[in-house]
DNA sequence: CGGAATCCGATTAGATACTG
DNA sequence: CAGTATCTAATCGGATTCCG
């Protein structure tokens, strides 16, 4: 069964895994496109919800965002002036995706946390 | 329409697109998991089929996976020794989140490049 | 063969201060 | 309010060397 023969390269630049992982993989992307999830949120609002974010970090992860067409970003000149973010559709696509990572997280987790334990 | 509440806070240590990230963030883990996807494979025959990989990532790699319960490690005692790595039940669970995350890329990537071109 | 240990340069991210 | 700029501590990862 499953005769093997010779895999092609596993490499980080052509691996469809690693290309979405790009996007994903810091510590503040997958929290910032949940806080966009369904609405339109203010950079403020978005800081305050997302636990121990450093501004600088916030608006790093959402110029990347940004910059991938994830996210659109509008500028209201008001006093005091307000920005606010939202998913594009792209951005929107990335949701189901977010949502198997957590639901495997949710059943799975603690299994890994009791591994750990078991050192 | 959607009258949003206060909702509770974004956390890295509780949510769960965290906790999948926890183990999956790094450049190379995914890659591992998929090398092992479907048989047990030797330490060398996977330095050489993840391109790029040094032996120090690798192995780290590994050990970690291994500590979180994701993968299974067995050394036989033959001239020259060899080692090879399996992935446990476990570490089987997360082959759909990343088959999805692989679908996502193959889908959607292109239009992340396209929006980085047209800056 | 399959590692561990050390060294070291590069990248990262938090804190702080300043601005339109 | 929503950033930008700078500095610095810590972490990361590649290269190298040595071991069972």
């Amino acid at each position: 069964m499953t005769p093997e023969g010779k895999k092609p390269d596993i490499s980080p630049a052509l691996c469809g895994y690693s290309k979405a992982l790009e996007i994903l993989s810091d510590k503040w992307t997958a929290l910032a496109i949940h806080a966009m999830d369904g609405e339109s949120i203010r950079y403020g609002v978005m800081k305050s919800r997302i636990s121990g974010i450093s501004q600088k970090m916030l608006t790093q992860t959402l110029r990347r965002l940004e910059r991938d067409g994830l996210v659109r970003r509008e500028v209201f000149a008001t006093v005091p002036p307000s920005t606010e973010y939202s998913l594009t559709p792209l951005g929107e696509s990335l949701l189901p995706v977010l949502k198997r990572m957590k639901e495997w997280a949710d059943a799975h987790y603690s299994s890994v946390e009791r591994a750990r334990e078991a050192l």
